[in-house]
DNA sequence: AATGAATGAGGTTTCATTCAT
DNA sequence: CATGAATGAAACCTCATTCAT
């Protein structure tokens, strides 16, 4: 429980916010989406159900700050990644960025894949920006010669990007994984899958 | 609306249980989890809320057979599917047997998806068995010579078996999504990371 | 209290409904809109919330029962009534039978106002039909010269319908009011208004 | 939005409370009695929620302020009108007076009567004092030959009051509407309900 | 087998009010 | 004077489940 005082911790209903969305994350990840009232997350934090709704108007205010902050901590931290000089440093330092991130962050991590399973996309559809990204990387690297032409750059992007949730998702659940290996694993299969027959 | 008549089609109401299976998988890929409510299953189906409890005692019973007959249907057709004389073969069918199966249940494949997603695994951890076959199968590959033993066969197991099922989501959420092309381009990605250098 | 036993009484749900709507109407009467809440007659029905919500899906489709059923018992007494054969006759059965009904309803009668006079009308105005209907038979009345055309006619329409309102306001809350002489008064008064010089 | 700023414009609060109670009628007209909240009133203000329990320790103060806001408006106007020299006069400048002010006030009237109908009267009963003047009024004509004695005077004055009211209610809903015409054609109305025979 | 009625728990949200700063 | 945080009650609604017929 996330049970800290918070009492003149901070200027503003920042400290109780950011309070209750680690809570919500607690529930998220405890107990599953469905599980997860905002009675539940109020509980967690000592508070009265009030709080929530008063420093978040509608559950979707909640959940939508459990998704929207871990957007940014990865956004910031996998921007310092930087890129690499070559499409195969950029793939690489993209996998292990992100697996970096989750191992940091597992339960942040799979609350959100909580909140992604449950929500109805909006209108439908919609190519994963995440996955379009890496097929676009790919598809230069094999234009310029660098990385081999001969595997789907678009199969690649989506097994790329299955793959880094999948040990994200049992990062989430079992301490005893690790995201890093499992990065360099991947890395290594990628560049086995792209390397040109002659180097 | 599975609404198909089906007084006196079958001893026991086996009939009614599908059609209401039927009517539940309609449901969730619809509608999803969360609102896939016993009275929603009761009004497609065009009989009373009473008639779902009666011949399945709870709700989690009904989804329950929503899963188990996915996995009925899919291992009967996989294992049709046979084994292959090598390794590469074999992982080759697997990989081609499962999006088949994909390709021509999408929606109830898209359900399960839906009633995975929120259910809480009995305890917890427990290795997912359709990985640990995988990598047993890439790890007997690579002890006989046949695969390279660079890349390691857990992450190739699990980078396998979530690029299937991220196929799938797709596929059954897009029509024009071709979980088969998906499969041929997989399989080759699995070569090119297990080839030996020199054959 | 209408907690009658209900039991066996009639077929379908519709003793139910026709009680609950009765309880409706004493908490409209007795505590008016804003405490009249779907527990609140559930309570004095003697049953619980869901069974209020089982017939009356919201609260909307419970009150909106209470003024059709209204609307409904007052237009068959009233059509009964039937038109006299002079236009002055026929205010005065307007006048009469509106308050008879009235008389022998009062309870309802208050209970839709309170309704009325805490729903806001969906886009604006619109005329008031009762009033609209009144003023056309004046309007008639008056151009025929079997009525006396100095009194404005949209007025005294309002006038006649206030009067009533007033009435019967008064008579839902005092058992000592006597709507039927209101009535007999206010037919004279009327019949003086509209009175020709010569006759 | 009344958000005039009120800082140091008057001693002990008073434009504050004035200000308050402007919204709280804006409130009340546009969203009825049901939506009008206090944090709606504080927003509208551009104030925080504090500020109003500060001024009216409860919300029953804030829209009593509005109800007595109007009365003591409307009494001061209605004075000034003066009485006539006969008990017609009288009633015509009561009438007149009313509806001018109607006509000035139809916001303010309008809020006062979302109050009106949602406030449940201390115990109940108790005659309308309004309609009591206006009867004792009529009464005293009556008695003194210079009306008529056919029309019942309780009736005639309930009818009256609620003839005003009416035309109040549509004059603060429709600006189209003409409170001050309505009087002209109240007035020739009773003049003629009450006109002797022989003048 | 099937139905419709009933239950009661639980969910989200709104709100008047209190209070420390 | 003013604020923003917190509370707790109450409202409406949904739903899985039980049961008599």
């Amino acid at each position: 429980m996330r049970t800290t005082d918070v009492t003149k911790t901070s200027a503003g209903g920042t400290a109780r916010r950011a309070q209750l969305v680690g809570c919500a994350i607690d529930a998220l990840v405890e107990l599953g989406y469905a599980r997860t009232s905002v009675a539940e997350v109020a509980r967690r934090a000592g508070v009265s159900k009030g709080v929530v709704t008063y420093h978040f108007p509608s559950k979707e205010d909640l959940l939508g700050e459990v998704v929207v902050s871990l957007y940014r901590d990865a956004g910031e931290q996998i921007a310092r990644a930087g890129a690499g000089d070559s499409v195969m440093s950029e793939l690489e330092a993209y996998i292990t960025s992100n697996l970096a991130f989750v191992a940091e962050n597992p339960r942040h991590v799979r609350a959100v894949m909580e909140v992604a399973s449950n929500v109805r996309p909006g209108d439908g559809r919609g190519e994963d920006p995440l996955v379009t990204h890496l097929q676009e990387l790919i598809e230069r690297g094999q234009a310029s010669g660098e990385l081999a032409g001969v595997v789907d750059a678009g199969v690649l992007a989506v097994t790329i990007r299955a793959s880094i949730d999948a040990a994200a998702a049992r990062a989430a659940v079992d301490p005893a994984a690790d995201p890093r290996a499992h990065a360099r694993h991947l890395a290594t299969l990628v560049r086995l899958a792209l390397r040109t027959e002659e180097p």
